[in-house]
DNA sequence: CGATTGACGTACG
DNA sequence: TCGTACGCCAATC
């Protein structure tokens, strides 16, 4: 894992700090996601500090899609619990990675989404 | 350097 | 309650 130039719990990650960039942060949380849990691009994007921000975490993911890399992805969802990014995933289904994790999904919807939510604001005590 | 993009979110009808 | 419209802002073209 790339941790080396700052963790999550750097306040400096809420700052206007420009010396990592803000795909770098979206991945230090995303990594951070437990198994069996899901969060939003909105989730993340408010503990980023920019919450109206949302889009550059999908876009960030999207980034993650073109190089490789080891991020439980398939774990961010929108706010509704459903699995929108699933068309950027080329290898096993994005439901399929949740099933194995636990999650209940149906037609592209977690259920239960509320007892499997991973929020970093209050996981990572902002 | 300006225009476009995007795996979202909120507002509005 | 559901579908559509628009704003958002960093990265890319």
């Amino acid at each position: 894992m790339f941790v080396t130039k700052t963790m999550p719990t750097d306040k400096r990650l809420h700052e206007k700090d420009k010396s990592i960039s803000f795909f770098e942060m979206v991945y230090e949380v995303v990594a951070l996601i437990p198994k069996g849990k899901v969060t939003s691009y909105g989730a993340i994007a408010r503990y980023l500090g920019t919450a109206k921000s949302s889009r550059m975490v999908g876009w960030a993911l999207n980034a993650l899609n073109k190089r490789p890399h080891d991020l439980p992805a398939h774990r961010v969802v929108n706010q509704k619990g459903l699995l929108t990014g699933k068309a950027h995933f080329h290898g096993k289904p994005m439901e399929d990675l949740l099933a194995e994790e636990g999650i209940e999904i149906k037609d592209l919807q977690i259920q239960q989404l509320d007892s499997v939510f991973w929020d970093p604001n209050s996981a990572l005590s902002l």
